[in-house]
RNA sequence: CGGGGUAUAGCGCAGUCCGGCUAGCGCACCUGGUUUGGGACCAGGGGGUCGCAGGUUCGAAUCCUGCUACCCCGACCA
């Protein structure tokens, strides 16, 4: 009992820091709220990274890699966006350091200060439109479709392993398009291959919608989110997609000559995905016995324990594994052969339970004789025997169940805890169980503001996808035309 | 940044209130042997400037002051 968790119902956010740190995906670093990330997890963040990234080329962009460091100049030039940001910027002043002539210690030279204050990006638009003014002159410079994968800093009082901290690594799209209309579609174009991608990859069944404008991002005209339901009942903004229309625009005098050689500013677009999203990974699906990783994004698909007492037996064992492992790799499935012999089958068990593997073979004498192997299934903790014949079309179908089962229990537990409510004390009622709470909403910020601050929940977005429906306002009783989500978040 | 808590071997902890000989325990690690179908057992062994910096004292893990990091609860945010 080395790794012991600890359990869900007992304390929900300790569970979640010992399953983080305890399966090795990262821990906290000697710096203050930055996390490292460690192998394990890092593996799984490049497998999100590689389809990620495929979708996001076979949608048209390219990739490219713009500063660290932000003229503090450059920041200040978009109202809004310094208004959202400025509470959380890192910022150099200096560079250079000395020996103090005193103490011999090192110190900031004070003679290496900079002119111009430098922030380290909290988000790229700034630096990234300064720079598009150069490359856009014309209608045939765009639509310009650039993403980049890079790490920001953001400031942050309170911070998580994944889900909050000072540094993390993300992709960040920036889009520059010569009209509303296709700038619109390249927002909504993206939020539907996160959604795509949360569903179809991650197992997490996700909500499409447009953020309320105290949600929105400093800059944006319209934010839209997909959002997740976490096992604690709370909401997790898991990804975003911004139409800037032409705010940056104008901040950097980014203009084009259309067809008919006008000048007219450009209209913008930018979204991301973080590292986040491994956190989201974690609390949708995990369990009291570790984590549970969708199938498509398990770093080790299948491990295979062999089960023996004597090293003539193993090698029997081992001589059958290769024939397996081999039929595996040939379907492509990610395989682990754990022989070492200083773990007993248990611990190794208990240990790939932990870290999520989605299947288990286990091999012993039993299995020799019979032409079978135990096969045990993550999601469910099934144990069954089957022939080796014909193994690996059984795990390659068994690979694709977890996964679509992963999937329909998230679908089904926020299915479980989404409720409609009409009145204020339904919605308070509602919130102690959490979850989403779809109710109606006058539409103003104020109304929200008050929610807010009384219950502590926040309209998690405008669903795309609604029914148009007369009602009133659970707050202020004013007339509505339709229900927004309300939850508590993280 | 406010309130609360924690910091002793790689990990988890006891010892701290009430100062005292050589700082313990479990897991992990090393050696040898027996084991191996759900976190093995026996025997032996190695590993610590007790978070950091000062102070009080004959003597400090223990008392005092300051600092740092982490966790929980708030305010802020992806």
């Amino acid at each position: 009992m080395a790794k012991e968790l600890t359990s869900r119902s007992e304390n929900y956010s300790q569970w979640y820091q010992d399953l983080v740190i305890k399966a090795d995906l990262a821990e906290n670093s000697a710096v203050r709220g930055c996390m490292v990330i460690k192998p394990y997890g890092y593996a799984i963040w490049e497998k999100m990274q590689a389809q990620l990234d495929k979708m996001f080329k076979e949608t048209g962009h390219v990739n490219a890699y713009f500063p660290l460091f932000i003229p503090k100049s450059f920041f200040s030039k978009e109202a809004s966006h310094v208004e959202g940001f400025a509470k959380e910027c890192a910022v150099v002043t200096h560079y250079r350091l000395k020996h103090d002539d005193e103490t011999g210690e090192i110190i900031v030279d004070p003679e290496a200060k900079l002119e111009e204050e430098l922030i380290i990006r909290p988000t790229s638009e700034t630096i990234i439109w300064n720079t598009y003014r150069n490359w856009i002159h014309s209608y045939r410079d765009l639509p310009l479709l650039i993403n980049q994968w890079a790490n920001v800093v953001r400031w942050e009082m309170r911070t998580r392993l994944f889900l909050r901290t000072a540094e993390f690594l993300w992709q960040e799209g920036h889009t520059a398009h010569a009209t509303m209309q296709e700038a619109i579609e390249e927002t909504e174009k993206i939020i539907n291959v996160y959604a795509s991608f949360a569903e179809n990859f991650m197992a997490l069944p996700v909500i499409k919608g447009i953020k309320s404008a105290n949600e929105r991002f400093a800059g944006a005209i319209e934010t839209y989110s997909i959002e997740a339901l976490m096992q604690d009942g709370k909401a997790l903004q898991s990804g975003t997609s911004h139409f800037l229309g032409q705010n940056f625009a104008k901040a950097f005098d980014v203009t084009f000559s259309n067809k008919e050689g006008k000048e007219e500013y450009v209209w913008a677009t930018s979204w991301g995905v973080s590292t986040r999203l491994m956190g989201a990974l974690v609390m949708a699906h995990s369990d009291d016995k570790g984590l549970v990783l969708p199938p498509k994004l398990a770093p080790v698909q299948v491990v295979i324990v062999p089960i023996y007492q004597k090293n003539e037996q193993l090698a029997v064992i081992s001589a059958k594994v290769d024939e397996i492992i081999a039929k595996l790799k040939a379907k492509g499935i990610t395989v682990k052969y754990d022989d070492g012999d200083n773990k007993k089958p248990g611990w190794k068990f208990a240990e790939y339970e932990l870290k999520g593997v989605p299947v288990r073979l286990a091999m012993g004498p039993r299995d020799l004789e019979n032409g079978t192997v135990e096969i045990a299934r993550r999601d469910t903790l099934q144990k069954s025997v089957v022939q080796i014949e014909g193994i690996e079309n059984y795990i390659e179908n068994l690979l694709d169940d977890i996964q679509s089962n992963i999937f329909n229990k998230a679908f089904e537990f926020r299915k479980q805890n989404t409720i409609k409510v009409d009145t204020y004390d339904e919605f308070k009622e509602a919130l102690k169980k959490g979850g989403f709470i779809y109710a109606h909403w006058d539409g103003t910020s104020e109304t929200e503001e008050k929610i807010k601050a009384e219950t502590k929940a926040t309209i998690r977005c405008l669903p795309l996808e609604f029914e148009e429906e007369e009602g009133v306002c659970i707050y202020s009783g004013k007339p509505s035309k339709r229900r927004v989500i309300f939850a508590l978040a993280y």
